[in-house]
DNA sequence: ACGCCAGTCAACACCCTGTCGAGTCCCGTC
DNA sequence: GACGGGACTCGACAGGGTGTTGACTGGCGT
C-alpha cells in the first residue's frame, strides 16, 4: 500500500503510482498546505498531522499519498529546481555575447526563484542534515549545475577571455557554494547576511573576480 | 536542579554551576562520548540515552549535567571556535608583510582546526536548522569572524593594495559563507566537493581575486 | 449482485524526550 | 556520632511524534 519509493533524483512518482482521480486533489491539497505552513514556521515545527489537517484528512490517510513528511518536501524541491533551470534556460550558452551581462542574467534568475520559493528552499536546507534522500537530490541538481559552470569557464578560458588557474571544475563547486550559503543567510535572516537587494551584486562581483580576474571581462 | 542556561554565546558554564568534584569526570565522559559517537553517526542518530550509556550514567543522570543534547553540541562548539581563534592568532595584522602567504596561512589554520573535529562542525551545521541556540552561536562567531576579515580588507584598500569594489563587509560575508559552505561539503564527502588536499588552494584563490583581482598582491 | 480497488481512519505499537520524586552517599558541623 | 544538606543517581511516568494495521466505504466495471 506504500507510495512508490522512487530511487533520489528522479522527480516523477514521489507521490503515488500514476494515478487520477479525486485523490490527486488532495495531493495537491498537501503540497499547498506544505507549502504555506513552510512560510509560517520551520521545518521541524510542521508535523504529519499539521499537514494532514491542512489538506482536510486525518494522519493515516496522509501516507496513502505521500511516504513522509520528507517525501513533500522532496517533491517541492524537484519543482523548484526544475523552475530554476527553466529559469537559467540557455543563458550560459551565450555567455560571450556580454559575459558580465550573461552572468548576472543567470545568477539573478536563480536569485528570483529561490527568493519566491525561500520557504521550501530553507527547509529543505534545514532538513538536508538528517534526511539522506534530500541530501542526495540536493547533490545531484547542484552536480548538474557544477558541471554547467564548469563547461562554461572552460569555455571562457578557451576563447582567451578567462584566464587559466585552478581547475574548472574546483572554482565551480566554490562559486555554487558560496551561492547557496549566501543565499540562506540572505533569506534565513539570521546571522550576518547581505541584504536581499545587494546580494546579486556582490556575488556577481565574487563570480567575475574569481573567473576573469576582471569586472569586465571582454565580449567575442 | 536543571543546570544554568545561560544566553547563547557565552563559552563558560554550559554544563552546570562552576562544579568541581567527580562529577567533572562524568561531564567529561558525556563530551568525549558525543565527540566518539559523532565520529561514527549522524547526530540524529545520536540519542541522549547513547550519551549517557556512553558516559556510564543513566538517561535522567545525563540531565543533571546537560539539559539537552544540543547544549553538549553547543560546549563542543564552543571549544572548537576557541581553538580557531587560537589558531588564527594575529595573522591578519600582519598581512602587509606578505598578503598572499598571510591569507594562506589563514585559511590553512581555519582548515586544520575544522579538519580535527569535523564531527563536531558537521553536527552543528546539521542542528543549525532545527536548533535556535546553536544557529545564534554559530551566527555570533560567523558575526566576529567577518567583521575581522572587513577589517582587513579595507587595509588592504586604504594601503593600495586592492581595489575598492562592493562593500567589505559584503564580502567577507560571501567568503566567509563560501568557506563554510565548502568545507562542509568537503568533510561532508556528500555531493559535489573540493579534494580535501585541494580545497585550500581554491579558497584561497577566490579570496584573492576577489579581494585584488590579482593572484599576486603586493606586499607593503 | 458482485468483486475490486481507491480512498479513509480509529487504534495500536514504538521510540524518544524531558520531568518528578524518592532515594544514596559523603562531608562539615554541633 | 548524629544530623542536615548538597551532590549525585535513577525508576517510572507523561507527552508527543512517527509509521502500520486492519476494518470499513463507496463507486464502477462485468
Amino acid at each position: 500500500m506504500t507510495p512508490a519509493r522512487t530511487a533520489a533524483g528522479n522527480a516523477i512518482a514521489r507521490g503515488r503510482r500514476g494515478a487520477r482521480s479525486a485523490g490527486d486533489e488532495r495531493e495537491s491539497a498537501i503540497l499547498a498546505t506544505a507549502e504555506r505552513l513552510l512560510r509560517q514556521r520551520a521545518v521541524a515545527d510542521v508535523s504529519v498531522d499539521d499537514l494532514a489537517r491542512g489538506a482536510g484528512i486525518s494522519r493515516p490517510t496522509f501516507y496513502f499519498y505521500f511516504p513522509s513528511k520528507d517525501a513533500v518536501l522532496l517533491t517541492l524541491l524537484d519543482r523548484v529546481t526544475e523552475e530554476a533551470d527553466a529559469a537559467a534556460g540557455d543563458v550560459l550558452e551565450r555567455l560571450a555575447e556580454d559575459p558580465r551581462a550573461r552572468w548576472r542574467e543567470l545568477i539573478d534568475r536563480f536569485h528570483e526563484t529561490f527568493g519566491a520559493h525561500r520557504a521550501v528552499v530553507l527547509a529543505c536546507a534545514q532538513v538536508r542534515g538528517t534526511n539522506a534522500e534530500v541530501r542526495r537530490l540536493w547533490a545531484s541538481v547542484l552536480e548538474r549545475w557544477v558541471q554547467a559552470i564548469e563547461t562554461a569557464i572552460e569555455a571562457e578560458r578557451r576563447r582567451g577571455a578567462a584566464p587559466d588557474g585552478v581547475p574548472a571544475r574546483d572554482l565551480a563547486i566554490a562559486l555554487n557554494s558560496m551561492n547557496e550559503r549566501v543565499w540562506y543567510a540572505t533569506f534565513a535572516g539570521d546571522g550576518p547576511a547581505v541584504a536581499e537587494r545587494d546580494v546579486v551584486d556582490v556575488l556577481l562581483d565574487v563570480w567575475l573576480a574569481a573567473i576573469y580576474r576582471s569586472t569586465a571581462p571582454p565580449p567575442a
